[in-house]
DNA sequence: TGATATCATCCGCATATCCGAATAAGTGAT
DNA sequence: ATCACTTATTCGGATATGCGGATGATATCA
């Protein structure tokens, strides 16, 4: 098991605030946490992420539904189930993914709401470092 | 106003199965709440979130939090503004930053939990492609 | 005005990430 | 065994992202 996961409010933090204690404190964890919203941040994985949100679905069928090469779709269906987003289940040739926990639904919507609120400044984002959005 | 970032739900789906309608359909939605989820994916932007969390910050304080270098942690805090994540208020010449809505943290703590659950898994993923993790 | 404090932007560089194409690996049918 | 089908992995190349350091811009104060 690996250490230090817990969102932890150890004694000695920013004197005078209160420590809300949502993310982990120690750099691993929040690599980790970092690692899961990266794992969220590319439209493709979104849009495979919704698809078997509505059932279980065959990596082919995903391959249609995304247009990517089947390889590249693979890869992100693999991201997904090692970030714990989607579970995989073999059957013969076939794999069939689908969602593993249901609050990643309420992730979706709840995060669906705040950008839908601020989209316009999103849009104009260049993120960080210049770069061509 | 940028269009199609309702979750939207149109007619012409896949054939027999619901749609949960959790993210925006079109590629341009998508890709806006994949920034979104990137604006997350860095440890530092989170380390900086939380940070904020407690109250308003300055720059300053932040940079000495995050141990960066100023420019750094500028473009950063800029990064989270944009993305809708942290609001500035100018005072002299200090920019204080705080959280924006209330329902980041809820956010946060749903996919700390998550992530929790899966932690050993995600440590593992050696993301898309192949790369060091 | 000149010095200092604070924040923002630009630069070059290193690494991470995504992509298609090719190829490997496993399963099932003939 | 051989072939077809599905999934997984590797490769080279393009772009995105993060970093420090230098520089620019603005506010405050002597």
């Amino acid at each position: 098991m690996l250490r230090g996961l817990t969102p932890a409010m150890p004694g000695g933090g920013a004197p005078g605030r209160p420590r809300p204690g949502l993310i982990p404190a120690d750099p691993e964890g929040r690599r980790l946490v970092a690692k899961f919203f990266r794992a969220l941040g590319d439209p493709t994985r979104l849009a495979l992420l919704e698809f078997c949100a509505s059932g279980e679905r065959q990596g082919t069928e995903c391959v249609r539904h995304v247009q990517l090469s089947q390889g590249r779709v693979a890869t992100h269906l693999a991201c997904l189930v090692t970030c714990g987003l989607l579970t995989v289940r073999r059957e013969g040739r076939s794999a069939l993914y689908s969602i593993r926990d249901p609050r990643e639904l309420e992730l979706l919507r709840l995060s669906q709401a705040l950008v839908a609120e601020q989209a316009e400044e999103i849009a104009s984002c260049t993120r960080v470092a210049t770069s061509p959005g």
